[in-house]
DNA sequence: CTACATCCTGTAGCAACTACGGATTCAAGC
DNA sequence: GCTTGAATCCGTAGTTGCTACAGGATGTAG
């Protein structure tokens, strides 16, 4: 019988040593292990979690896939399709293109959104006028 | 004494008529209501409410700072700043124009992983390759 | 008077985390 | 071996800005 892990240098890390090495917060990790998004860590005797190299690669990976504006949900797709068939290309690519669409109406909306506030805030000297017309363009 | 409203068909407005005019749904407007977006409306002898013109002006002000990407605490601020006095303008442009550098960040931001992904995904042919380019990409 | 629409309150849910409190447990120094 | 301070544990509540119920009380038209 394997005795429990207790404590080990390298290789398999503590939910602090994981989360500096994966950029993000402890919080963050355990929250990924509750609701499933990477598999449930190895324990020792008292409970503390035991990650290893496999949870990292994950963890960057789906840092790296929510960075890129995934969601948590196409993540989780992701990760299906990676773990997968070799050739599942078509899959992954296919939530690629959709959420593509989905930056790019985000970019649309917000460029629209940012011209009308320019151009009311230009109309604004910032000085005492009889009415802000920021205000009176908010009351219509 | 003035005996309680109880029914009146112009000028008060019941809160599905305000929703209507407003453009907003009714649980929107007892929720702002009820976090002091909008003064608390006055109530029929059974509890229901009554809202006024004041009410709508308000609620129309709000949908468009909403709409035009002020979140609600700035809308909070923006509401304080047109209730006071006149030449509250300056501040009224501030916020306004703290608002439009978030808004441009945010489309700095998505152009970085618009191309990100549009390049990632160009890669792909979206066929059986030995490893699929964009899962490559989030492993690194 | 009977339907049916509308309203009421309170609470729970969404995304995607973040922050807290209070209890262990670890690791290092002496 | 003991003490101290950092790290970890768990569960829960908060965040933003709403939306969606459930289950009951009114309003209104025919």
């Amino acid at each position: 019988m394997a005795k429990p892990i207790t404590s080990a240098r390298s290789g398999p890390h503590t939910t602090g040593e994981l989360a500096a090495l994966a950029g993000v917060n402890i919080e963050n990790i355990r929250y990924f292990e509750r609701i499933g998004l990477i598999p449930k860590a190895a324990r020792t005797a008292s409970r503390h979690r035991r990650f290893d190299t496999e949870h990292l690669r994950r963890l960057i990976f789906i840092r790296r896939a929510r960075d890129m504006g995934f969601s948590q949900d196409e993540v989780r797709t992701l990760i299906a399709l990676s773990d997968g068939r070799p050739n599942s290309c078509a899959g992954v690519k296919a939530v690629a293109e959709t959420n593509l669409r989905v930056i790019r109406e985000k970019i649309a909306r917000l460029k629209r959104l940012e011209r009308l506030l320019a151009e009311t805030s230009a109309k604004c000297a910032g000085n005492r006028t009889p009415a802000c017309p920021l205000i009176e363009a908010l009351l219509k």
